[in-house]
DNA sequence: GCAGCTAATGATATAACGTAACACTATGGC
DNA sequence: GCCATAGTGTTACGTTATATCATTAGCTGC
């Protein structure tokens, strides 16, 4: 990740740079409301494993967590880190990336969702699709099969638009 | 799995009892002939690989695989098994279940496909939807935001026909 | 046939990911 | 303060996957 004096950050399905403490900020108090309206307890830990989760648009393994959380509490093990994940998961606060076996933060846990995510497989990125269209035609063609849809999981392994002018350039060049 | 003496089996998505072993049959057939044409060797063990992850619909994870087939060659050992999956993998003959860990046959390994599965909660079992629409509304949905899509991985948790019709019937008893 | 090359497999070890089970601590209601 | 419950600590283990080097099989040209 790519860092700039004011703690920007370069992320290719922004566009552009954009001030990512703002997306940590605006999850973190996400999540309090959210939790709050829910009656569950965000505690100083799963805060804190939200907010690392937050550090980047990338995912990030449960042991790369883990291993950043034993800076600051020794004490941490495995369960540690996967309850505090699990919760999250939950809550809609964060997503688990299948074919990655790492989570991202969600960027609408307001609405409950299955996860659509485009990943980028050249610089690690990933961003939520989240869209309709999508959803419906899935639930639609499965239902053609008698089959009742409860969860849909859709990655989609490709180039985010930065890395696809990168790679465009190539060819050009 | 239900097998009856004729070794039909029970299989939710066949709807109705089916012949399996001719469904093993014709991917092994299949298999030989994709691989003559592509210049490949499909080894007897890579073949027998193959067969174990066709015994049935259900998706079978490595280390089933290599506890079947530490029956008949002791020194199979973990790379054994993943380098089988892994050619058979590049060769489009099996997908992964990222959501499981595990592995299915291909029932169309002549057109190369992103994954679309429909599995099933209850029972276990997976069908490959391989619907266009789908793929298309991904891709166009995903170069609206300047992605480019190089594979889908789509994965539909919920009820096949069968069990759908067993949790109906529970519901209105 | 066999020398020499490459693909495939054997064999050992270890990495990466995840969970079970029980003990202890913190929090909130009475 | 007492209790019940939720949350965390702690240890151990289970599952999934890969790295590495040694050996064997199959193919090519002679």
């Amino acid at each position: 990740m790519v860092k700039t004096a004011k703690n920007e950050v370069l992320e290719p399905f922004h566009e552009t740079r954009h001030d990512h403490a703002h997306c940590i900020g605006e999850a973190l108090a996400s999540a309090d409301q959210l939790c709050l309206d829910a009656g569950v307890r965000l505690t100083p830990l799963r805060r804190r494993v939200l907010e690392m989760v937050w550090q980047s648009h990338e995912p990030v393994g449960a042991y790369d967590l883990l291993d950043r959380l034993r800076h600051e509490r020794r004490r941490a093990a495995p369960p540690t880190v996967y309850r505090a994940l699990d919760f999250l998961l939950e809550q809609g606060l964060i997503h688990r990336i299948e074919s990655l076996n790492a989570y991202v933060g969600c960027g609408e846990p307001h609405d409950r969702h299955g996860g659509q995510f485009l990943i980028c497989r050249d610089c690690g990125s990933v961003a939520e699709l989240n869209d309709g269209d999508i959803a419906d035609t899935v639930v639609s063609k499965a239902r053609r099969q008698g089959f009742h849809v409860q969860r849909q999981t859709i990655e989609i392994l490709g180039l985010c638009p930065n890395c696809g002018k990168k790679a465009g350039a190539i060819h050009a060049g």
